[in-house]
DNA sequence: ATTATTGTTGGTAG
DNA sequence: TCTACCAACAATAA
């Protein structure tokens, strides 16, 4: 379930994994998933390496490697990354096949006497594991990460003044800011009270600073959810995604629904206004 | 059986 | 070159 919150937790997870360590095999059975795209040459230009940091921007990490290497993961809309913390002790190195139920990518790391496996996991298989010496313009062109750059008003709105488009599309621009995605979206746009059908270029400066307000409190909200959550909670933590029908906890108007640039869109006709 | 799902990309058109 | 739109990718769960 990866937007912005979700891959940074995700980030300090594998900083703690793998960073300083040294990678001693990788299994990468899915070409569809590993650039380069022969799952042999993946895998022989990874083992050996050390990972020296691991960052984010948006919902794109990156792995620094010695030797220059960079290791970008996208988890699209159903990639993971665990920990196999029940390895076969009939088989200390199962770095060979699937091991886990939709794994996809397998990394057995070490350092010092520690070992651990590391696993991609994505049902969907919509996520990538790119191999390269460069950044990627995928990754160059994002726009300022809410949570690490912060979001600078009077630059947004410049951006969106060009933009004939919904807000809540552009809003799911990468290139506007990167991260956000749908849930997102739609929780600060409530947050914010504004409809998402608006068009972007008619925000005023006023919309925009309630905007940025908005994200920064569901994007810290969603990343705190996440770090402290206990075993048995499986309630949503969002205030209106996926709540059609439910009244608004706001107004008490009842949610809608509307589907723009072809994504589900929840919000509330009762307080969130057209602009 | 039908519908919906937290994302990107490549092609097309303007 | 920039913006907008849409199908495609794939595997579940309700």
């Amino acid at each position: 379930m990866p937007e912005l919150p979700e891959v940074e937790y995700v980030r300090r997870n594998l900083d703690r994994w793998a960073r300083g360590h040294l990678v001693v095999s990788v299994s990468a059975k899915d070409p569809r998933i590993v650039r380069p795209t022969r799952p042999k040459a993946f895998e022989s230009s990874l083992t050996g390496r050390t990972v020296q940091a691991v960052d984010r921007r948006g919902k794109w990490l990156r792995c620094l490697l010695d030797g220059g290497q960079r290791l970008f993961v996208h988890l699209g809309m159903t990639g993971w990354l665990e920990e196999d913390r029940d390895p076969d002790p009939a088989n200390p190195h199962p770095a060979v096949g699937h091991y886990l139920r939709f794994e996809r990518v397998g990394f057995v790391l070490r350092r010092g006497k520690k070992t651990r496996r590391i696993a991609f996991v994505d049902p969907r298989r919509w996520g990538r594991l790119v191999l390269a010496r460069e950044d990627l313009p995928a990754w160059t062109a994002l726009g300022p990460d809410p949570l690490d750059d912060g979001i600078d008003v009077a630059r947004l709105g410049a951006k969106l003044a060009r933009r004939n488009r919904s807000i809540k599309e552009a809003l799911l621009d990468q290139t506007v800011l990167a991260g956000v995605g749908n849930i997102q979206a739609i929780e600060a746009l409530w947050r914010a009270k504004i409809d998402p059908r608006s068009r972007a270029s008619a925000l005023s400066r006023r919309d925009l600073a309630a905007l940025a307000r908005g994200l920064r409190w569901t994007i810290e909200r969603t990343l705190a959810d996440l770090t402290t959550k206990r075993r048995d909670s499986e309630a949503s933590p969002f205030k209106i995604y996926g709540r059609r029908g439910a009244p608004c906890p706001r107004c008490k108007a009842l949610l809608q629904r509307i589907e723009l640039g072809g994504r589900t869109t929840t919000f509330c006709k009762g307080c969130q206004e057209r602009r």
